[in-house]
DNA sequence: TAGATATTTAGATTATCGTCTAAATAATAA
DNA sequence: TTATTATTTAGACGATAATCTAAATATCTA
Protein backbone atom coordinates (compact mmCIF):
# COMPACT_ATOMS: atom_id res chain seq x y z
CA UNK A 1 0.00 0.00 0.00
CA UNK A 2 1.68 3.09 -1.12
CA UNK A 3 0.87 7.02 0.21
CA UNK A 4 -2.49 7.82 -0.04
CA UNK A 5 -2.52 11.28 1.34
CA UNK A 6 1.22 12.85 2.52
CA UNK A 7 -1.53 15.42 4.47
CA UNK A 8 -2.68 13.11 6.07
CA UNK A 9 0.05 11.70 7.41
CA UNK A 10 1.93 14.71 7.90
CA UNK A 11 -1.15 15.44 10.40
CA UNK A 12 -0.58 12.09 11.58
CA UNK A 13 2.71 12.62 12.72
CA UNK A 14 2.19 16.12 14.13
CA UNK A 15 0.93 14.69 17.12
CA UNK A 16 3.20 13.58 19.81
CA UNK A 17 1.27 11.34 21.43
CA UNK A 18 0.78 9.32 17.70
CA UNK A 19 4.54 9.91 17.48
CA UNK A 20 4.70 7.93 20.81
CA UNK A 21 2.71 5.71 19.92
CA UNK A 22 4.73 4.77 16.50
CA UNK A 23 7.87 4.12 18.64
CA UNK A 24 6.37 1.76 20.74
CA UNK A 25 4.93 -0.14 17.59
CA UNK A 26 8.49 0.37 16.31
CA UNK A 27 9.59 -2.75 18.90
CA UNK A 28 6.71 -4.72 18.58
CA UNK A 29 2.82 -4.69 17.79
CA UNK A 30 0.53 -3.89 20.60
CA UNK A 31 -2.91 -3.90 21.58
CA UNK A 32 -4.79 -0.82 22.72
CA UNK A 33 -4.95 -2.25 26.24
CA UNK A 34 -0.88 -2.54 26.42
CA UNK A 35 -0.46 0.48 24.55
CA UNK A 36 -3.23 2.66 27.08
CA UNK A 37 -0.45 1.74 30.25
CA UNK A 38 1.58 4.38 28.79
CA UNK A 39 -0.49 7.43 27.82
CA UNK A 40 -2.48 9.32 30.16
CA UNK A 41 -5.66 9.75 27.73
CA UNK A 42 -9.13 7.95 28.21
CA UNK A 43 -9.28 4.29 25.70
CA UNK A 44 -11.70 5.76 23.46
CA UNK A 45 -9.03 8.79 23.07
CA UNK A 46 -6.26 5.82 22.30
CA UNK A 47 -8.75 4.53 19.94
CA UNK A 48 -9.29 7.75 18.04
CA UNK A 49 -5.41 8.39 17.78
CA UNK A 50 -5.16 4.54 15.81
CA UNK A 51 -7.49 5.68 13.93
CA UNK A 52 -5.72 8.55 12.73
CA UNK A 53 -2.78 6.48 11.97
CA UNK A 54 -4.44 3.63 10.87
CA UNK A 55 -6.64 6.33 7.99
CA UNK A 56 -2.87 7.61 7.00
CA UNK A 57 -1.70 4.00 6.37
CA UNK A 58 1.47 4.60 9.25
CA UNK A 59 0.00 1.41 10.99
CA UNK A 60 -2.05 -2.23 10.67
CA UNK A 61 -4.11 -3.48 12.56
CA UNK A 62 -4.81 -7.67 13.00
CA UNK A 63 -7.79 -9.08 15.35
CA UNK A 64 -6.66 -12.21 16.86
CA UNK A 65 -9.72 -13.27 19.04
CA UNK A 66 -11.10 -9.97 21.41
CA UNK A 67 -7.47 -8.56 20.73
CA UNK A 68 -6.38 -6.32 17.62
CA UNK A 69 -3.11 -6.03 17.30
CA UNK A 70 -1.60 -2.72 15.77
CA UNK A 71 1.67 -2.50 14.22
CA UNK A 72 4.11 -0.10 12.84
CA UNK A 73 3.71 -0.03 8.37
CA UNK A 74 7.37 0.97 8.00
CA UNK A 75 6.79 0.88 4.35
CA UNK A 76 4.58 3.59 4.24
CA UNK A 77 6.43 5.08 6.87
CA UNK A 78 9.65 5.51 4.58
CA UNK A 79 7.66 6.17 1.65
CA UNK A 80 6.52 9.26 3.14
CA UNK A 81 9.39 10.55 4.57
CA UNK A 82 11.84 9.65 1.66
CA UNK A 83 9.14 10.87 -1.52
CA UNK A 84 8.97 14.16 0.50
CA UNK A 85 12.93 14.75 1.20
CA UNK A 86 13.19 13.80 -2.40
CA UNK A 87 11.45 16.77 -3.79
CA UNK A 88 14.08 19.00 -1.57
CA UNK A 89 16.82 17.42 -2.87
CA UNK B 1 18.87 27.01 14.76
CA UNK B 2 17.82 23.70 15.44
CA UNK B 3 14.64 21.61 15.79
CA UNK B 4 12.61 23.71 18.28
CA UNK B 5 9.52 21.97 18.33
CA UNK B 6 8.54 18.68 16.20
CA UNK B 7 5.05 18.69 16.60
CA UNK B 8 5.03 22.68 15.25
CA UNK B 9 7.21 20.92 11.94
CA UNK B 10 4.65 18.37 11.42
CA UNK B 11 2.10 20.07 11.83
CA UNK B 12 3.31 23.18 9.23
CA UNK B 13 3.69 20.16 6.87
CA UNK B 14 0.14 18.79 6.92
CA UNK B 15 -1.22 21.80 4.85
CA UNK B 16 -0.81 21.24 1.32
CA UNK B 17 -0.43 25.16 0.34
CA UNK B 18 2.77 24.92 2.93
CA UNK B 19 4.59 22.14 0.99
CA UNK B 20 3.61 23.85 -2.07
CA UNK B 21 5.41 27.17 -0.65
CA UNK B 22 8.40 25.39 0.41
CA UNK B 23 8.67 23.79 -2.75
CA UNK B 24 8.51 27.01 -4.75
CA UNK B 25 11.27 28.65 -1.98
CA UNK B 26 13.73 25.61 -2.60
CA UNK B 27 14.28 27.27 -5.78
CA UNK B 28 14.75 30.77 -4.85
CA UNK B 29 13.99 33.30 -2.18
CA UNK B 30 10.69 34.88 -2.99
CA UNK B 31 8.22 37.46 -1.11
CA UNK B 32 4.56 37.42 -0.50
CA UNK B 33 3.51 39.06 -3.56
CA UNK B 34 5.19 36.56 -5.80
CA UNK B 35 4.55 33.55 -4.11
CA UNK B 36 0.54 35.26 -3.72
CA UNK B 37 0.36 34.58 -7.83
CA UNK B 38 0.89 31.16 -7.45
CA UNK B 39 -1.84 30.17 -4.37
CA UNK B 40 -5.82 30.83 -4.57
CA UNK B 41 -5.77 32.47 -1.41
CA UNK B 42 -5.87 36.15 0.05
CA UNK B 43 -2.56 37.89 0.79
CA UNK B 44 -3.77 37.72 4.66
CA UNK B 45 -3.98 34.03 4.15
CA UNK B 46 -0.66 33.52 2.48
CA UNK B 47 0.81 35.77 5.40
CA UNK B 48 -0.68 33.34 8.06
CA UNK B 49 0.80 30.13 6.51
CA UNK B 50 4.24 31.60 5.90
CA UNK B 51 3.82 32.65 9.88
CA UNK B 52 3.47 28.91 10.38
CA UNK B 53 6.54 27.83 8.55
CA UNK B 54 8.56 30.36 10.02
CA UNK B 55 7.45 29.24 13.78
CA UNK B 56 8.38 26.03 12.62
CA UNK B 57 11.76 27.40 11.31
CA UNK B 58 11.32 25.82 7.83
CA UNK B 59 11.45 28.86 6.60
CA UNK B 60 13.63 32.42 7.14
CA UNK B 61 12.79 36.29 6.24
CA UNK B 62 15.13 39.26 5.40
CA UNK B 63 13.75 42.79 4.43
CA UNK B 64 14.83 44.92 1.74
CA UNK B 65 12.70 48.13 1.36
CA UNK B 66 9.31 47.16 1.37
CA UNK B 67 9.75 43.61 0.11
CA UNK B 68 10.17 41.13 2.81
CA UNK B 69 12.06 37.80 1.15
CA UNK B 70 11.22 34.18 2.46
CA UNK B 71 14.01 31.53 1.94
CA UNK B 72 14.01 28.30 2.44
CA UNK B 73 15.71 26.75 6.09
CA UNK B 74 17.25 23.57 4.62
CA UNK B 75 19.36 23.01 7.91
CA UNK B 76 16.28 22.65 10.07
CA UNK B 77 14.17 21.17 7.67
CA UNK B 78 16.71 18.10 7.36
CA UNK B 79 17.38 17.95 10.58
CA UNK B 80 13.72 17.73 11.40
CA UNK B 81 13.53 14.72 9.11
CA UNK B 82 16.75 12.87 9.59
CA UNK B 83 16.22 13.41 13.59
CA UNK B 84 13.04 11.92 13.30
CA UNK B 85 13.48 8.95 10.40
CA UNK B 86 16.81 7.86 12.84
CA UNK B 87 14.42 7.12 15.82
CA UNK B 88 12.96 4.38 13.62
CA UNK B 89 15.77 2.84 12.22
C1' DT C 1 -27.05 -18.28 27.27
C1' DA C 2 -24.73 -15.17 30.65
C1' DG C 3 -20.95 -12.82 32.11
C1' DA C 4 -16.41 -10.91 31.47
C1' DT C 5 -12.97 -8.69 28.66
C1' DA C 6 -11.35 -5.86 24.62
C1' DT C 7 -12.28 -2.35 21.67
C1' DT C 8 -14.93 0.95 19.14
C1' DT C 9 -18.78 4.22 18.27
C1' DA C 10 -21.81 8.10 19.54
C1' DG C 11 -22.40 12.49 21.05
C1' DA C 12 -20.98 16.60 23.54
C1' DT C 13 -17.58 20.10 24.65
C1' DT C 14 -13.68 23.02 24.13
C1' DA C 15 -9.77 24.44 21.44
C1' DT C 16 -7.38 25.16 17.24
C1' DC C 17 -7.17 26.03 12.20
C1' DG C 18 -7.83 28.19 7.57
C1' DT C 19 -10.09 31.67 5.51
C1' DC C 20 -11.96 36.20 4.64
C1' DT C 21 -12.49 41.58 4.77
C1' DA C 22 -11.04 45.76 6.79
C1' DA C 23 -7.66 48.26 8.95
C1' DA C 24 -2.93 49.11 10.45
C1' DT C 25 2.12 49.40 9.79
C1' DA C 26 6.40 50.01 6.98
C1' DA C 27 9.01 51.76 3.26
C1' DT C 28 9.47 54.30 -0.97
C1' DA C 29 8.61 57.99 -4.29
C1' DA C 30 6.54 62.24 -6.05
C1' DT D 1 3.86 65.74 3.18
C1' DT D 2 0.91 62.86 0.50
C1' DA D 3 0.25 58.98 -2.23
C1' DT D 4 1.57 54.34 -3.50
C1' DT D 5 3.14 49.74 -2.78
C1' DA D 6 4.19 45.69 0.28
C1' DT D 7 3.01 43.22 4.06
C1' DT D 8 0.97 42.18 8.46
C1' DT D 9 -2.50 42.45 12.23
C1' DA D 10 -7.24 42.33 14.03
C1' DG D 11 -11.39 40.22 14.38
C1' DA D 12 -15.01 37.16 12.81
C1' DC D 13 -16.75 32.74 11.02
C1' DG D 14 -17.22 27.97 9.84
C1' DA D 15 -14.70 23.59 9.85
C1' DT D 16 -11.78 20.33 12.03
C1' DA D 17 -9.51 18.18 16.05
C1' DA D 18 -8.66 16.20 20.85
C1' DT D 19 -10.82 14.87 24.70
C1' DC D 20 -14.27 12.88 27.77
C1' DT D 21 -18.31 9.75 29.49
C1' DA D 22 -21.72 6.51 28.27
C1' DA D 23 -23.21 3.07 25.35
C1' DA D 24 -22.62 -0.36 21.72
C1' DT D 25 -20.23 -4.22 19.43
C1' DA D 26 -17.22 -8.32 19.27
C1' DT D 27 -15.11 -12.31 21.21
C1' DC D 28 -14.28 -15.75 24.51
C1' DT D 29 -15.44 -18.77 28.45
C1' DA D 30 -18.15 -20.98 32.06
Amino acid sequence: MAIKDVSAAFRALSDPIRRDILKKLRKRSMTPSELAIHFPISKPSLSHHLNILKNANLIDDERQGQKIYYSLNATVFYDVMNNFLNNFR
